[in-house]
DNA sequence: TTGATGAGTGAGCAG
DNA sequence: CTGCTCACTCATCAA
């Protein structure tokens, strides 16, 4: 088991044949330096060295498209996270949205009530009669300098 | 060329053999109904048969493993596209929230300066000197201009 | 040479 | 059986 023979080159799918001597398990040839490769080769013919190597490279690719695989479902997962966390932001910001637009239109409604109240109140005390149906009353606050821009967003 | 033999297994991979007779090509093979399939196998022996319908089957898998991998890079950029589109929303969305947030501050600011006015002319009917420390009131005695649009349009 | 990736192949599952 | 997908192999490209 520890000293794996060789014949497990897929997972489950090509099992284990068992019968020749594999000299170097997949793992082990897999793992090696290519020093450490040479010294295996030393006593090998030019043939078998030849053939070594080249399982060598085929298992090394077989590592090569497993990550490969994995890296692609790494990927799409990466997009399926991103999609699900940009749809909640989209929400989040919808909803505050909408509660603004409720607190806007709220506040609209208070605004034009108390404007009618403070024409309905500057009316009587001052000059009821000539500020009524002709005054428009502005407020400036007098503090800053940016405070013209204020009004500007009534455009 | 357009009776196409047989050899080109794979697009520029496997190149033509050119030499044994494919009596079908791989075209028409993998094209063919199985009724004409068995048309096909009456006058040949059972092993040829055999080789026959697992070429089939191999051409069918070549097509398969196409469409596989076309839907895998379908659905990668669709999930793309997805992304891209909820990236704009949020943005769209971050932008009507900012102005909304302009707005909501400017007309509260308005709010509060009426409500200052509101309570001053409401406490003792206009002291110019009280009113000075926090807001400036014109009076403008507008002749019919459409003067009064100006707090209309904010709404 | 090493690592990555497209394409083809066979195994094996699901309908 | 048909169609799909996984794991592997090979060809090929780039670093």
């Amino acid at each position: 088991m520890t000293t794996n023979p060789k014949g497990n080159k897929v997972l489950k799918v090509k099992k284990e044949v068992g019968e020749n001597a594999p000299v170097l398990s997949d793992q082990v040839l897999v793992t090696m330096t290519v020093r450490e490769l040479n010294q295996h080769l030393r006593g090998l013919s030019k043939e078998e060295a030849v053939l070594l190597k080249q399982r060598r490279r085929t298992l090394k690719n077989r590592g090569y498209a497993a990550s490969c695989r994995i890296k692609r479902v790494t990927q799409k997962e990466e997009l399926e996270k991103q999609r699900c966390d940009l749809q909640q932001e989209v929400e989040k910001l919808a909803r505050e949205n909408a509660s603004m637009r409720g607190e806007l239109d709220a506040l609209r409604s208070k605004y034009e009530a108390l404007q009618s109240f403070a024409r309905t109140v500057a009316k009587g005390p001052i000059l009821p009669a000539k500020v009524a149906t002709t005054s428009v009353i502005t407020i400036v606050k007098s503090s800053s300098s940016s405070s013209s821009a204020r009004f500007s967003t009534c455009s």
